[in-house]
DNA sequence: CATAGATTGTGAATTATTTCACAATCTTAT
DNA sequence: ATAAGATTGTGAAATAATTCACAATCTATG
């Protein structure tokens, strides 16, 4: 039960939960873990080994209950208790995340928005109200800002996330292709689109 | 140029590639694959291991030469050859990937973007004219599209995909949290930026 | 209630990736 | 020209992640 649990484990418990969403809509009682397994295209024992980090779970013989799993990786992964997460940049990506549904279904809420361009600030932007970057320690300490989703331009990367920083932010969503340097006090992981076109196009040839 | 090339490796040498840009505008003509390893916060034997796969290109005792070593990569990663791409559904994501410079740095062009709302189509959005995605095979073949990053919402992500796939794109950059179902000829990667945010917010606890 | 068939949970085996460690070889200084 | 110091390239070792394989145990059926 205990052990250190893999990013990757982590990452696929996610797919898990939403097949799992969705075959409980579906009225699904009953899965097994090869059936979840063809979902995702992987193997069942990569399944059953990740689920097997969290103590007994499905009867041998009989699959997986369905509902009590989704539950199971809920409450794992906190879903349902909510997050609140800011937004800095609110050009076009971080506009387009700023409206983005999937993350209220894992629990997450956009409880805030900055920028610092005059022509923002104050204004009304996918149903946030724009606020100064200059108020971030103010803000995150009163709405409890655990993540910031970073999209600032690459030139004021690493100045925002000192900012970030010292308003005690625990965790940086970073889009900006810009290696940031922090203390290790805060977690950071790295979005590149970028990278991810060019790895893809990479294995096409 | 030996083996099979691990992915990871390809994302590696794609951050290296950014520094060794950064190197050479500022004039540094060499350099060791220690302090390479240090920008990129990983140990110099995992550089080298990365360069190795590619033959010999420092000698022992002396580091690398910049120039020769950003080209190297750049021509690996074949950056310079240029790569047509195209963008499916011009909402919010969409809309801000349309006008990502990240992607021209790399050698990508966004060739053409395509909706099928009525108050997109035949509109210029983003410095491209908005085509009907009824017109994809078509405009695939004149514009010898190779990748498509997919921003339609789930529910017409696969729909979508399996016109993609008829136009005969070579492989799918996929936002959308939705499996797609396509033959093993057509080469996809999902991005799910939700799971990205859940992921980082589970290491932080 | 016994038997057949299905499916889990998990060590052991396999495969992939990272790190170590060092001979080979380059640069620099004298 | 030589010695001292730096740094590569790469097998070997160490770690990490995935897959196998099977005893344990459940369900369904007659
Ligand atoms: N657009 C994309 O699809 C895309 C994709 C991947 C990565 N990125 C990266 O994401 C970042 C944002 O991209 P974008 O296209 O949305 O750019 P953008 O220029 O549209 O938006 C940037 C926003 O940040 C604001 N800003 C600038 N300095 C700031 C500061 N110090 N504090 C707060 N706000 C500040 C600007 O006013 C602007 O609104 C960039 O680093 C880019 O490289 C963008
Ligand atoms: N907004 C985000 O930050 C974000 C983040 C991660 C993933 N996503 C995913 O990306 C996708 C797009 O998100 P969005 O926020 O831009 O949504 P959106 O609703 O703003 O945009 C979707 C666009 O697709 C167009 N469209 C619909 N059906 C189409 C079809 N059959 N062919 C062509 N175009 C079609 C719509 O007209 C619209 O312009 C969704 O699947 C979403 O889940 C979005």
């Amino acid at each position: 039960m205990k052990k250190h649990i893999p990013e990757k484990t982590v990452a696929r418990l996610l797919l898990y939960y939403r097949y799992l969403y969705f075959l409980l809509q579906q009225g699904t009682k009953n899965i097994s873990s090869k059936s979840l397994a063809d979902m995702v295209e992987i193997k069942d024992s990569q399944v059953r080994k990740d689920l097997s980090y969290f103590g007994k779970l499905g009867g041998q013989g009989a699959g997986y209950d369905v509902l009590a799993l989704r539950d199971m990786i809920a409450k794992v992964l906190d879903i349902g208790q909510i997050t609140n997460v800011c937004i800095i940049g609110m050009g076009g990506l971080g506009s387009a995340l700023a409206s983005y549904k999937g993350f209220e279904a894992l629990g997450f809420k956009v409880a805030a928005v900055f920028d610092n361009a005059a022509n923002k600030v104050g204004h009304r932007l996918r149903g946030h109200t724009c606020l100064d970057s200059k108020e971030l320690s103010k803000v995150v300490a009163e709405k409890d800002l655990k993540v910031a989703i970073l999209t600032v331009p690459g030139e004021a990367a690493q100045k925002t996330s000192i900012a970030l920083e010292q308003a005690r932010v625990k965790a940086i969503l970073n889009f900006t292709p810009v290696k940031l340097s922090l203390s290790k006090n805060i977690k950071i992981r790295n979005i590149d689109l970028a990278m991810e076109l060019k790895t893809l196009s990479f294995f096409v040839k």
